[in-house]
DNA sequence: CTGTATCCAGTAGGATACTG
DNA sequence: CAGTATCCTACTGGATACAG
């Protein structure tokens, strides 16, 4: 169980997988949408998220023999299949949401978590 | 959407809060108790899980004025809530997680997981 | 355009020793 | 028993410059 549960955890942990994943959901891209549609991520970062996903098989890579070079990413089937536990956990913060806010508002300064230790300090 | 699944993820992606919640999902536990089962965890990490996890509202702590000292967690319900994305992401690596590792030895050298880079090097 | 190379900082988490 | 305090390492990810 426990196992399992963190392959998928492992899968998606890393800061920017599920923003490309879902980018992807909407459709193929171009490096560069990828790199302008998610934001604030990093070149080389961007990088290693993709790379990591296509060696998952989470993503596909094309590259088109052009000049100037043109790849693009899209969802394998592999992919898009972990829109289910993703859709779960979207259904998690939507039902009880509210309650991690409630929680974290009741503890408030008592025991910040890991993210806010360093702004505390 | 991303936001939401995000939330989920912050929460679970902590190193060993899912062997915790998974522990606590048997039965309430003591401190030294979950110390012991969860493994190859330090206590400075072990109070640093459960602390992130009880700001969250995620599992309960109750102290015992005793001497020696006692102190048990469990899960609360929005804790037990958690179950259903863990369960999605379990069957997630139940139904996939053999195209996972075939994708993986596919693109064996190629482009190593983060995980592995330190291996490999 | 699509990356790679290099340098750097912040943070999670481990080891160990100590305390109420 | 249930933590805290301190020190330390490894890894993730950002910034910038360069390359095919």
């Amino acid at each position: 169980m426990i196992r399992g549960t963190k392959t998928v955890l492992d899968l998606l942990a890393a800061k920017w997988s599920v923003d490309v994943v879902y980018l992807l959901a909407n459709g193929t891209r171009r490096y560069s949408e990828v790199f302008y549609e998610v934001g604030e991520i990093s070149k080389k970062t961007l990088t290693q998220t993709l790379r990591s996903l296509e060696r998952d098989g989470v993503i596909a890579r094309r590259v088109y023999a052009e000049v100037p070079a043109r790849v693009e990413y899209s969802l394998t089937p592999l992919g898009w299949s972990l829109t289910a536990p993703l859709m779960a956990m979207y259904e998690w913060a939507t039902d009880h949401g509210h309650d991690l806010e409630a929680a974290r508002l009741l503890h408030e300064g008592e025991a910040p978590a890991p993210a806010q230790l360093a702004a505390a300090a």
